[in-house]
DNA sequence: TGTACATCAGTGAACGCGCGTTCACTGATGTAC
DNA sequence: TGTACATCAGTGAACGCGCGTTCACTGATGTAC
């Protein structure tokens, strides 16, 4: 008896549509996909649970489980999302501007995307967690260096530097990142030297990649 | 009756010498600091536990919060304490080596530093997490910056850059932190790319800092 | 084209583990007289 | 200097919250005939 009712109440919560096209359901993926990637970025992998990532997404936490066999899984599938559309930004700038270079460090050390850690580089953001994670996530990453590289070496200019324009090209991509980070960690506690050290390595950077003054 | 076993029997648990002296508590207090950094560092703030942190200090989680009133306090301790060890080791090899900044970065954006991520520099392991901290943290950094800046300009040599010396000491301290957290994200997946970073790193800021080649 | 049925993305309650934190209790240290 | 007593760093069992994960169940989709 006490059986039935509790059958009868717990059946009455399944009145939902759930079934939803295979689009939609790519779709969702998709959004539980850039819903981490985001938050992610903002407060780090273990600083956002799943319900709350799913939420973003507009499912239930039990959605997340139909797509990803874990939030691990989730996490890596969102770190190399957010790798690659940040490298996908960078070449993109790079074929189109005619200051190629020059354009692309204004926008990346500019105050803008120190401030907007969820929609901005997904690598400074991650930056150190980056380490830590497994050898396939760090393929991804390595795949999109290079092809980054790739596409800057031919648009830097003569340069007062001796280092090789390859040499140039990866010392201008690691520096870049390091500048964001060391402004974002100054921007609470010191934000005129925060400034600074994006404006300094623009500046340094500019001369490295040999751009027009 | 049962109440009175009980009683006796959780007695029987404190039996153990468990007062310290000031110095002694000190000292634990250090190591706990210690040990926290060294795991962060390896392992991410919520990568690490209260209770392994006690243990590789030799104490039990208890001890922790006669000390702390939080794992967070004590997080940002141990981020304090390391960002100040490794300002003060950048500022004695400053102040020590002949050719200073040359041999700094010649240690700094080596392999070995590379791989050894609990013992290194606490900034390019911390990276993306110290932007998420508080103001204090924040501060804290700022300081360390400021003092190794100050350190640092004035051994800077001639430079075939028009950057002034202070933008290329602050474009050189960001630089290398960038360099590194490449590096080590490299590391897995692109060994080689990974090293050719931190030479290529090494090279280009070497002729910025204006070295004697 | 229409019908019968299997599939499976999604729901939300429930689970259970592990974590940070608390607590009763200890007893040498350190202090007051 | 010796004695009485308060202090408080430390122990380890226990708590309870929140998290990742599971599960019974749904019903439109999509497929087989």
């Amino acid at each position: 008896m006490a059986t039935a009712i509790i059958a009868s109440v717990s059946r009455s919560c399944y009145n939902w549509i759930v079934k939803v096209t295979k689009e939609q359901a790519s779709k969702n993926r998709e959004a539980l996909i850039r819903a981490a990637s985001k938050l992610f970025r903002e407060r780090g992998i273990d600083g956002v649970g799943v319900a709350e990532i799913s939420k973003e997404a507009g499912l239930t936490h039990g959605a997340l489980y139909a797509q990803f066999s874990s939030k691990e899984e989730l996490a890596a599938e969102a770190l190399k999302d957010g790798l690659e559309r940040a490298f996908e930004s960078a070449w993109r700038r790079a074929e189109e501007s005619p200051d190629a270079v020059g354009s692309y460090l204004d926008t990346y050390l500019s105050k803008t995307h120190r401030d907007q850690m969820a929609r901005g580089c997904a690598i400074a953001a991650s930056g150190s967690e980056l380490g830590r994670q497994d050898k396939a996530t760090s393929c991804v990453f390595a795949d999109g260096l290079k092809r980054t590289i790739a596409a800057f070496e031919p648009a830097l200019g003569k340069s007062p530097l001796k280092a090789s324009q390859r040499e140039r090209a990866l010392a201008i991509a690691a520096s870049e990142i390091g500048a964001l980070v060391v402004a974002r960690a100054l921007a609470k506690g010191a934000p005129k030297l925060s400034e600074e050290v994006l404006t300094a390595t623009r500046r340094v950077l500019g001369e490295i990649a040999g751009e027009k003054q």
